[in-house]
DNA sequence: GAGCCGTGGCC
DNA sequence: TGGCCAAGGCT
């Protein structure tokens, strides 16, 4: 575990020369801006995150906003984000912030997790960078970055948030300042340069101390996330079609415009159900609709 | 803790 | 072409 001392200062200067402009990093970013970032981001890559999120903070400035708005809006507004729940959840999130914390998005990391839909990263992502505490901020590309340049692994384990914590904690600077640069700095020398793929070493700041390329880039070994299974002709498909469907219509979607989408009626009834289930459909006299 | 949950771009 | 991957979280 033992690592250079100066690797948090390579990555902090390293970020401030080649971060990308992102509009959550532009000064006076709103907190509230940060959380609905951070929502959308959660497996959703930032080109198409980008857009949605303008159009969705021009429209509900504030917590209290969105709160005062049907989940079904929200859900609309999500368009093609993908994992519509995500929206639902930031709806149920804006509506408790309004409720208990007086519609101001909370600092505190336990109060934070309580929200509908926040859980480790997130709240720890939006106390460090919307309010600058100084927490370890661990996403899938610090995972990445960790496991190649200190643990000399291509990849990650599959994550563990006590020990993920617990080894960005120990490579975190100790003011406040450092730590939230050095947390965004390691997000993104991930997204950026030590990609999952191709890692581009030659502009790596880290290069020369890196524990993975100093042993000649091992193969990895370990323990594997588990593989996405396919997306063509699986109930998620069959859901997205169903959603598309719901989101697009602004009258209730008859049961027989659904056996449209989809021919095998087990496996629709199956996806049906569990949209309603999930609270992203309703069923209204004449068909279903959005809640 | 494994499985589940959308959508689209990239190599 | 198609498998892999993307600032996770919930059950």
């Amino acid at each position: 575990m033992s690592h250079s001392p100066d690797l948090s200062t390579r990555i902090i200067n390293w970020f401030a020369e080649n971060r990308r402009d992102l509009p959550w990093r532009e000064p006076g970013f709103p907190a509230w801006g940060t959380l609905v970032s951070e929502f959308m981001l959660q497996q959703t890559p930032v080109a198409r995150v980008i857009p949605r999120l303008a159009e969705w903070l021009e429209r509900w400035p504030t917590p209290a906003a969105l709160a005062s708005v049907p989940s079904g809006e929200a859900v609309r507004a999500w368009a093609n984000l993908g994992y519509p729940r995500r929206a639902l959840w930031l709806h149920a999130a804006a509506v408790q912030i309004t409720e208990r914390h007086g519609g101001v998005v909370p600092h505190d990391v336990d109060d934070l997790l309580a929200l509908t839909g926040v859980g480790d990263y997130t709240a720890r992502a939006v106390a460090a960078f919307a309010y600058g505490h100084r927490h370890p901020v661990v996403d899938t590309n610090t995972r990445r970055v960790i496991a190649r340049a200190v643990n000399g692994n291509a990849e990650p384990a599959p994550p563990s948030n006590a020990r993920d914590l617990a080894a960005m904690e120990s490579l975190l600077p100790t003011g406040s300042d450092d730590a939230h640069t050095f947390n965004a700095g390691m997000m993104e020398l991930g997204a950026i340069v030590c990609t999952a793929r191709s890692p581009r070493c030659d502009a790596c700041p880290i290069a020369d101390l890196c524990a993975w390329r100093l042993s000649g880039y091992p193969e990895y070994l370990g323990k594997r996330k588990a593989v996405q299974k396919k997306y063509e002709g699986s109930d998620r498909h069959v859901r997205g079609l169903i959603m598309a469907e719901l989101r697009a219509a602004h009258v209730p979607v008859t049961t027989v415009e659904i056996e449209t989408l989809w021919s095998d009626a087990t496996q629709r009834d199956r996806a049906l159900a569990g949209l309603v289930s999930d609270g992203l459909a309703v069923y209204e006299e004449t068909g279903y609709v959005l809640p």
